[in-house]
DNA sequence: TATTGTTATACTCTATAACTATA
DNA sequence: TATAGTTATAGAGTATAACAATA
């Protein structure tokens, strides 16, 4: 499965993107005299029609400004997404938090004993399982999740340069219709 | 950078999507008392909010299609956005590919090898430059590639269940106005 | 018999350094 | 001095199998 961390984009910020080139069919003929590299441009047009490879373009560009807003947080996006669920479902265990954000629980088990260790989450006994332990965010962790929230909902605004809020509100109206069945 | 290759969204199929919740400011108080494994519903509506948390998750579901369909062709995402490049730029570099694709170097390497190991593209020597070489493809590799472009171009109508072409066309404009300068 | 949390581990993807041949 | 292609390797991220404790 392809790496949506965008560490790359963050490290090696692009050039000037290219405008798009009118649609093609097919591909031109390769006529095996001229080599690309006397234009420097390079035509992805038909690339550019494809859904998948503009939401995961736009999903790298979004994550890369995350990972540069979140670094004074400590906090990668699974991590915010962590924390983000343990604050708005105090009690929840480690297993619905695989279930509802796609970890699988062995992946989990190391962030959870990060972030405990961090001092921003606690592990209480579940009431009814013992198998189970409720998942809490500590003080720490509810001023630090706080601020990052704070910050993830102000980066929203700077992410989408041109896009205006009924854009940005279409646009994930329309991303959600992608995913959910 | 986290990847998204959808590996796991492959090979672990989703059950059914939660209801949007009602929007929270923030996040609700812990009572403490009650664990969310009684109520097996996830609140997630915050994260739902957020642009690049709905852009990873769309672009995982399209890229775990895309892999579905694209087995028989065995090409990755990656492989297929490798040939189209070529496919519509003959005579194009190994460098030039990296650049409109963000790989770096050393990445691409083995997928050219293993490309060229299968009889798709081909290395001719480069005109003006005898460091590069220009990459095209073989005449299994137009074969190959036309298949697989017609499957991408069709799968691109079932990916997005509910949306039509309209809508489709937005979403994409959208998209590129987040990852575009 | 099934599930929760866990360890160990393998595999894939991505990143960095450094080399060679050529510009 | 810089660039194209390459090798080797390190580091994330993601996958499967299997276990003890509990349901």
């Amino acid at each position: 499965m392809p790496d949506l961390s965008a560490a790359n984009a963050l490290r090696r910020p692009r050039g000037p993107r290219k405008r798009p080139a009118p649609r093609l069919a097919t591909p031109a003929p390769d006529t095996g005299g001229t080599p690309a590299a006397e234009a420097p441009e390079v035509d992805t047009s038909y690339l550019q029609t494809l859904l998948g490879y503009n939401a995961r373009r736009a999903a790298l560009a979004v994550i890369a400004v995350f990972l540069r807003r979140m670094a004074p947080y400590d906090l990668r996006p699974v991590d915010f997404s962590v924390l983000s669920v343990v604050a708005y479902n105090p009690g929840v265990t480690s297993r619905q938090i695989c279930a509802t954000l796609d970890i699988l629980p062995p992946n989990l088990v190391g962030m959870i004993k990060s972030l405990h260790k961090r001092g921003l989450i606690l592990r209480k006994p579940h009431p009814t399982d013992r198998r189970a332990q409720g998942l809490h965010l500590s003080a720490a962790g509810q001023r630090l999740y706080r601020e990052a929230q704070a910050t993830a909902t102000e980066l929203e605004q700077g992410v989408a340069h041109g896009l205006n809020a009924d854009e940005v509100q279409t646009l994930i109206t329309l991303l959600r219709r992608v995913y959910q069945r």
